[in-house]
RNA sequence: AGGGGCGUAGCUCAGUGGUAGAGCAGCGGCCUUUUAAGCCGAAGGUCGUGGGUUCGAUCCCCACCGCCCCUACCA
């Protein structure tokens, strides 16, 4: 059973044995505190030391041991719990023989619980006066180095249990409170729509028609039904068959799974939150949008922003919006690309590519007069063509129209500029099959996305409602194929159309992005407690069985 | 997928074409108000894996594995 590293792990297996031989129990059922590590910090640690003395505070406290000083016949340690850490003194004189040899075997990282009296040492810092020390649970395995604690990267997500002792990031904020706010905004998140009348709803995550997103999924197997289902990329369909059902106003928070790259802004899952509401618009839920992230930021970072990356991302303030093409033209880079695109440029395929072709050869000969020391420039400019090059080509060859072109146009100039929260609205109907077209131009879809820090946080749109529209656009997409396209119709969601869809907004929300923002993460990674890591190595513990003697080397090989 | 970097003690890292060092952790000793406690001592290594060059490789070369960064992909 023993686990690297070996030699600690034996090391403290002997001691473990000399503890009970002591005639503690390693591992004893309970130990009821008077108070928590946290409560006596904060209760006590701003009181005096005569005070302490005159009203002889009695505590019975429990905590995971993070440092030990010792020092011939008295020690000091550290107790961690909740997150703080509180001083303990133990001296032979006041906890007598037999518990003073336990405080000598004592290992960082095991788990005890004192019974002793509140006083402040000579550098003034809050300490319990230990009594009577007991072991409650021994630690075989080491804590991380004290002062790098867990370096290695990897290893912080795998062992996330060791992280959330000992982690400080480069940031300097602990793992810990990067988890607490994490669940802080998920309950301001439903406090928000609870608060509103929003019904919270669980739908399936097996789904056995691919729908409600373009991603490529996770396939699994169920045996008795013999076939094959996905894992959900998207609760969509399942929350809009709700509102046919009269739920007019629901929403669920729960994982999605997209089997795509994984980088900083992506984890195969992930958490989104999806909500809809019936005889709203997507303009309607833009002000929604707004007023949520203002509350939600308000409420989980004490301000009406958050400093991001050094940036501060103001929430206070009225969000910016553009149309797409609007923040395509206001982004355009025009010294490096020549005149933006006009509304004919965009209008047709033929006008699109020739003007394609002019910002592809403008960027190029821009790029051949940036002298070569300018090595940033020269390759953002490189990209820059090449980015209009693979548009114009993926044009020609039909495999996208003018507007999933204007699209990678708009996500080329215009969203790394999007740091403070702004509304790109107004998408192209081609890239949007679920969303309602403006009444005024079928090109366009009533649709919006959320961007902040250049992130896209949020998409919502108007809910395309018309059966036969829906039918033609799905059938548009299994035609089109694609390995993110859906490979059938769903015609149980066209039937629930069928049946009569209010008119409806909804919106997906990435929470782990959301959370990134508000504790200044800058890795998706850095706010999923068990991130997907490529599968360890099996490495089977070797060594003797528990209950054998643990001295001396296991023979067999810990690999 | 392309470009770059890294892999040496349990951890964080030095280092050299002649088979290796520090700090911390661990172990032994001293120390009854310390807090990165201190002092003394001993121990700890197939230098990622496999090939090659060489009298000799941890170092040079090749391949592979793993990890990190950038770019690309992914609404």
């Amino acid at each position: 059973m023993p686990f690297d590293p070996l030699d600690q792990y034996l090391e403290r297996r002997k001691k473990l044995d000399q503890i009970q031989a002591l005639g503690f129990d390693p591992y004893p059922h309970r130990f009821p505190a008077t108070h928590t590590v946290a409560e006596i910090l904060d209760g006590f640690g701003t009181r005096a030391a005569e005070e302490l003395e005159t009203e002889s505070v009695g505590v019975r406290v429990a905590g995971r041991v993070l440092a030990l000083r010792l020092h011939g016949k008295a020690g000091f340690a550290h107790l961690g719990g909740q997150g703080r850490r509180l001083q303990i003194y133990v001296k032979l004189d006041s906890v007598g023989e037999r518990a003073y040899q336990l405080f000598r075997l004592l290992d960082l990282g095991d788990i005890v619980g004192v019974t002793g009296h509140l006083f402040r040492t000579r550098t003034g810092e809050l300490t319990v006066r230990v009594e009577e020390l007991e072991l409650l649970a021994k630690a075989l395995l080491p804590l991380p180095e004290k002062w790098h604690g867990l370096a290695d990267v990897d290893l912080r997500y795998r062992r996330r249990y060791l992280d959330l002792i000992a982690g400080e990031r480069e940031s300097g904020q602990p793992t810990r409170e990067i988890f607490v706010r994490r669940t802080r905004v998920l309950r301001a998140l439903r406090r928000f729509f609870d608060g509103r009348g929003y019904l919270e709803v669980e739908t399936p995550m097996m789904h056995p028609i691919l729908g409600g997103a373009a991603a490529r999924p996770f396939i699994t197997h169920h045996n008795a039904f013999d076939t094959d289902l996905y894992l959900r990329i998207a609760p969509e369909l399942y929350l809009k068959r709700l509102v046919v059902g009269g739920f007019d106003r629901v929403y669920e928070v729960n994982r999605n799974f997209r089997n795509e790259g994984i980088d900083s802004t992506h984890q195969p899952e992930f958490t989104m939150l999806e909500f809809y509401q019936a005889y709203s618009d997507y303009r309607e839920l833009m002000d929604l949008t707004e007023t949520l992230f203002r509350e939600v930021v308000t409420e989980c970072c004490e301000a009406s922003g958050v400093h991001y990356g050094g940036v501060y991302i103001d929430f206070g303030r009225p969000f910016d919006r553009f149309t797409m093409r609007e923040a395509v033209l206001k982004f355009w880079p025009a010294a490096d690309a020549g005149a933006a695109p006009s509304a004919e440029d965009l209008g047709t395929r033929d006008a699109l590519d020739s003007f394609l072709r002019g910002a592809g050869e403008a960027a190029g000969a821009r790029h051949d007069a940036v002298p070569p020391s300018d090595l940033e420039g020269r390759q953002r400019l490189r990209v820059l063509a090449a980015t209009f090059g693979e548009i114009r080509e993926e044009l020609t060859r039909g495999i996208i129209g003018p507007g999933q072109a204007l699209a990678g146009l708009f996500e080329a100039v215009a969203e790394p500029h999007l740091v403070q929260p702004t509304f790109i609205y107004d998408f192209p109907a081609e890239i949007s099959p679920l969303a309602k077209c403006r009444a005024d131009d079928p090109s366009t879809a009533e649709r919006f996305e959320l961007f902040v820090a250049g992130m896209e946080l949020a998409n919502g749109f108007s809910e395309l409602n018309d059966p036969e529209d829906q039918e033609r656009r799905f059938r548009a997409q299994v035609e089109r194929g694609g390995a993110d396209a859906p490979k059938e119709v769903d015609w149980d969601y066209l039937r629930a159309l069928c049946h009569g869809l209010p008119p409806t907004a909804g919106e997906g929300i990435g929470i782990d992005r959301l959370v990134m923002l508000v504790t200044d993460s800058h890795a998706i990674r850095e706010v999923i407690l068990f991130p997907l890591l490529r599968p360890e190595a099996r490495h089977p513990p070797a060594g003797p069985e528990p209950g054998e003697p643990a001295s001396g080397k296991p023979k067999a090989d810990p690999s």
